[in-house]
RNA sequence: GCCGCUUUCGUCUAGUGGCUUAGGACGCUUGGUUCUCAACCAAGAAAUCACGGGUUCGAUUCCCGUAAGCGGCACCA
């Protein structure tokens, strides 16, 4: 069987967002899946609007999410490739000037369109004689190139949705190019599939009818048909194609809020895929070894940002502290915290199960690094007690931690003997004016945990300022 | 308007004619744990399988219509 080869064929003309990476993912998936070729192929053939920090912005973040290419390409240099072949459908007459001017064309597309008719290129051009033709490009008049687009029934089979049928005698002649050396998608996309022997054509389903043009161009240029798939889209909230509209839905925005790339990659393959069972969490490696296109759903899917907190939630939580802190340094630093590795290591380790993404760390552990806290005293009371009960649970806490050495100040020892020292009516009489003493808010991880790690000295500080704030 | 695609809990989905009183997950609610928030455990609410008609002894599953939704209809990709 010949290897598979699949490409994800972005243009830079913006941000790589959610949508994208999960077509690039099932490129990914099928291509390793039968250790075939990836493929990446920018397509820039746009030149104004294509930028190359956005060309960047793709590559960079496919490599984060560990999205490796085998080979790559950009098709702003490929165009003498482009000027061969489409100088070969002109010769043959099967592509030909145009020279139509814009407003006219879209005057008749109104036109059409008000008729009810489906608005097609009418092939005023297609007749030009050889004279005339002669003539405007003597004049220079402004032209585009059109394919002769043969008025047939175009039908392929798709992988995922089965055999599909289109009218090519609705379509109208499509212009392929601007001029020789400005190739447009169409064109470009099918000489590239072709150049590069690419197997599996792997899209959203927003290209399904791009398909028979492409077909209609590689039967005329003699080429062979890749297989095609087209991927159902990626839904907002209102179930239509995931967009700007949305909101920010570039991988940049997700990594900037701490999501991590295996629970990206994990999220979007379940979108439109299962493995058909109740797995749910996968690596990339079990993803590769798994993947089918056969098991690829035809409708869409809403992207639900909850559920991929919840995945993000759990690959948080397997990292190793050590990662985790390295993982969430940055973020703290960029409130504007000195952060030290080893006491961040336990910081994060109070927190890791709490995290649903990374950059959530600063609004759960900056007390660790503030030297002053900075909270209403009423916060101190709890439920039906005092400000006096508060008082006086923090003034026990002061004298009992006073009495701690420094090598019994552990999480264990900490909670062992305050519990055993203290006297109170209930544990929260105690247990929450503290915590709130040593964290400054309502909700927090447990006061002894949180003083295991502040230390000594730093504890006893807080409760002494708590007291003050009663007093 | 034309062409195409799609349709199972709010969301992601299992389901390929009887094993289904339609299963799982997220989210939600309640309870357990508990000083709080998470995490964890348990329970619960939540889908007349878009609708109508066939085929069949029997349809969520097969066929045909209808509706709705979405996508495309560029000198963008």
């Amino acid at each position: 069987m010949k290897k598979v080869r699949t490409r994800f064929a972005p243009s830079p003309t913006g941000a790589l967002h959610m949508g994208n990476v999960r077509a690039a993912l099932f490129n990914y998936l099928f291509a390793k899946h039968t250790e075939g070729t990836f493929v990446l192929r920018i397509e820039d053939t746009d030149k104004e609007r294509s930028k190359p920090e956005w060309e960047q912005d793709i590559v960079d973040n496919l490599t984060w999410l560990g999205l490796e290419w085998d080979e790559f390409y950009r098709q702003s240099e490929r165009t003498e490739i482009y000027a061969k072949y489409l100088t070969q459908l002109l010769t043959q007459g099967k592509a030909y000037y145009c020279f139509c001017k814009e407003e006219d064309l879209e005057a008749q597309r109104q036109d059409q369109l008000s008729r009810g008719v489906a608005p097609s290129y009418k092939g005023t051009c297609r007749t030009l004689t050889p004279k005339e033709l002669e003539k405007n490009l003597q004049e220079k008049k402004p032209c585009v190139i059109r394919f002769l687009v043969p008025a047939k029934i175009v039908s392929f089979h798709d992988l995922i949705r089965g055999q599909v049928k289109f009218d090519a005698g609705l379509m109208g002649d499509i212009v392929i190019a601007k001029d020789l050396t400005t190739p447009l998608y169409n064109f470009s996309v099918v000489v590239d599939d072709f150049e590069m022997t690419i197997t599996h054509v792997i899209r959203g389903e927003d290209h399904i009818s791009n398909t028979p043009k492409q077909i209609l161009l590689q039967e005329a240029l003699g080429f062979t048909r890749p297989a095609y798939a087209h991927l159902p889209l990626v839904l907002g909230g209102d179930r239509t194609k995931l967009s700007k509209r949305h909101g920010d839905n570039s991988v940049t925005q997700f990594r900037i809020q701490g999501y991590l790339p295996e629970a990206i990659v994990n999220f979007l393959v379940l979108l439109g895929w299962n493995p058909g069972d109740n797995r749910e969490l996968f690596t990339l490696e079990e993803l590769v070894k798994e993947f089918s296109l056969e098991r690829v759903h035809k409708g869409g899917a809403v992207f639900n940002p909850k559920r991929l907190d919840w995945i993000n939630g759990s690959y948080i939580r397997k990292k190793s502290l050590k990662e985790l802190a390295e993982f969430c340094k940055p973020y703290l630093e960029s409130a504007g915290f000195d952060v030290d590795l080893p006491l961040l290591e336990k910081v994060v380790s109070l927190y890791q199960e709490r995290l649903k993404k990374l950059s959530e760390i600063v609004g759960f552990a900056d007390f660790f690094f503030k030297d002053k806290l900075s909270y209403p005293k009423d916060m101190l009371r709890w439920k039906k007690y005092t400000e006096k009960d508060a008082k006086d649970a923090l003034e026990q806490c002061e004298n009992i931690a006073a009495s701690l050495k420094a090598d019994e100040w552990t999480k264990e020892k900490l909670e062992q003997v305050f519990l055993a020292k203290a006297t109170m009516g209930d544990r929260g009489y105690l247990l929450w004016p503290l915590r709130v003493a040593l964290s400054g808010k309502e909700a927090s991880a447990g006061p002894f945990e949180i003083a295991s790690v502040l230390g000594k000295e730093k504890t006893v500080e807080r409760i002494q300022e708590a007291i003050q704030l009663l007093s």
